[in-house]
DNA sequence: ACTTCCGAGCTT
DNA sequence: CCTAAAGCTCGGAAGT
């Protein structure tokens, strides 16, 4: 069974079949259905409806989402970034103008400027106009190359955006005292906005001393250069990297200085406030958000969290925290999307570099020499990275494994022609800007042309890998989302990672519920048979410092 | 006072 | 730092 929901016009829900509803009557009809026949709901945008019931209590197990559908269409169509909700997809089903995508979500502030308001023609129904979008996707993804791999892609990207919107507002948890503490031990005591604390005040004044009494301004990178200038030392830039290869008394106090100030500004006291309330910090998570398909996060820096703040990431009295990464999750990948057998077989251990090593380098090195040379090989070949030895290192991997490095630089090659390439469910990148064609289009070797020509051509490398790598976290999401036992919640994810907040007696059950989703997330996303090993051991903690 | 850009650094 | 890329956010600085 499958329900059409979308935005209506009057503020409302419009669902297919019962017209047009108020927010608790959609949540209340929602939650009957839910339970005597558990629907495949067909929202316009899980983002703007989802938390309309999930702030009456009301969650969902399945559903599809057009828009998140619609931009991966588009996305293989070759028009990536055009509009891609309702509006817009309707309208372009209509040979008509589609209006741009609205820029809020639905539980923002809907009063203020009505980010509900469907954009829609008026006396268009808005449940119909999501059937005949519906209907037009379906006939799209039936003339794609793979459009089996394609409907699971789009199942598991909706079933993200669910967890997405749960995650947002169930929040992550986190311990503003402890948060505090922190701070009030590394910076001193809260000082009010725009005050410097006392430990980074000192540090000013002694960077300035160390700068023979001129006032030096620690927060201005160029300010910085120019100090240095003036002692007869010439910096290219006020990076950290760059000035600790600097010998003199201030570079100290600077890399001080700016590790503090930075935790001070991103995630100082400041950060604690707008973002951290009743123990959860709650980020907006935007599946998709990346072109190859990775989250992104807007508020807060959900992504960018230091490590040294995992201690303040703490589960409630009597819970506990199941963190999981899938370990060397790209190179797995690589293995899985090209086939080569002795890289699947390296899979099979947990230290799939330690083996990379013991291929590349038996007789001749020791696996603590090895290792980190086998490292840089792979990733150069992820990443086109040509820098020091790569290149050389890179020559080896390829005779050892050349399915797999020949799997990338066809997509690099493809990428340096103009092509696109895709993911191994049917994410398509980007094509390249006119600007792009323009340069690289002449046939003379013109420098500025063949560097944006390689430019190109290591974005292409990258996204098959990281972009097949998203569609397998999908897969996982989605099936680790059905297998986990309420309460147990999903409440942070960052492109390999997992944090489940369970009660503690559930905690051994989630663990289960992860080892068993991530072979199925493998076997659904590249094929049953698939020799390929992702590792992902998952640990009960009570604090994320603890995970590693 | 506001916008826009840049440098910097954090995560994967 | 090391091997690459993208995205978020901040503060400074320059432009309007």
């Amino acid at each position: 069974m499958q329900v059409v929901v979308a935005q209506g016009h009057g503020g409302g829900v419009v669902v297919a079949g019962a017209g047009e509803l108020s927010e608790a009557q959609f949540a209340r009809y929602v939650a009957d259905l839910e339970r005597s026949r558990a629907p495949r709901w067909v929202m316009s945008s899980v983002a703007r409806l989802y938390p309309v019931l999930l702030r009456f209590g009301v969650r969902i197990g399945r559903c599809l989402d057009l828009s998140l559908t619609e931009g991966l269409l588009l996305a293989a169509a070759g028009k990536a970034g055009e509009p891609k909700e309702l509006p817009a997809a309707w309208a372009r089903l209509h040979g008509l103008e589609p209006p741009p995508d609205s820029p809020a979500h639905a539980d923002q502030q809907p009063a203020l400027f009505d980010a509900r308001e469907p954009g829609l023609p008026p006396g268009t129904d808005p449940a119909r106009a999501a059937e005949d979008v519906l209907a037009a996707q379906e006939r799209r993804i039936t003339r794609l190359d793979h459009p089996d791999r394609f409907r699971l892609l789009i199942a598991a990207e909706s079933a993200s955006a669910l967890v997405a919107a749960e995650m947002g507002v169930d929040g992550l948890p986190w311990r503003a005292d402890v948060h505090d503490r922190l701070l009030t031990e590394l910076l001193g005591p809260r000082t009010p906005a725009g005050q410097r604390p006392k430990k980074l005040a000192e540090l000013a004044t002694r960077i300035s001393d160390a700068f023979g009494g001129k006032p030096v301004n620690p927060d201005s990178p160029q300010t910085i250069v120019r100090a240095f200038g003036r002692e007869g030392i010439s910096v290219p830039s006020a990076r950290a990297h760059v000035l600790r290869t600097v010998d003199h008394p201030a570079v100290p106090l600077l890399i001080e200085y700016r590790e503090l100030a930075r935790l001070h500004s991103a995630n100082g006291w400041a950060w604690l406030d707008e973002w951290v309330d009743g123990g959860r910090f709650r980020p907006s998570w935007v599946v998709g958000g990346v072109v190859s398909g990775r989250w992104a996060s807007s508020g807060g820096g959900a992504l960018q969290i230091p490590k040294t703040l995992r201690v303040c990431v703490r589960a409630d009295p009597g819970w506990k925290l199941v963190v999981a990464d899938a370990a060397q999750l790209e190179p797995r990948v690589l293995a899985a999307l090209s086939g080569d057998r002795r890289l699947a077989e390296a899979s099979a251990s947990t230290d799939l570099y330690a083996r990379l090593a013991d291929a590349m380098f038996a007789g001749t090195m020791d696996v603590t020499e090895g290792r980190p040379r086998a490292k840089i090989a792979m990733l150069s070949a992820m990443y086109g990275g040509t820098a020091g030895e790569a290149a050389s290192l890179l020559a080896l991997l390829r005779r050892r494994f050349p399915d797999a490095v020949s799997y990338v630089e066809h997509a690099a090659r493809a990428g340096e022609r103009g092509e696109r390439v895709r993911s191994r469910l049917g994410r398509v990148s980007p094509a390249p800007s006119a600007a792009w064609r323009a340069l690289t289009g002449g046939s003379d070797d013109d420098v500025r042309a063949r560097q944006a020509a390689r430019d190109w051509g290591r974005f292409t490398r990258n996204f098959v890998v990281q972009a097949s790598a998203a569609d397998f976290t999908s897969v996982l999401l989605a099936t680790l989302r059905r297998r986990l036992p309420a309460p147990a919640h999903l409440v942070f994810f960052q492109h390999d990672e997992v944090i489940v907040h369970a009660p503690e007696q559930l905690a051994p059950d989630v663990e289960t519920a992860i080892a068993a989703s991530v072979p199925e997330a493998a076997r659904l996303t590249f094929g049953p048979a698939c020799p390929v090993h992702f590792p992902m051991q998952p640990v009960t903690v009570d604090t994320y410092a603890d995970a590693k």
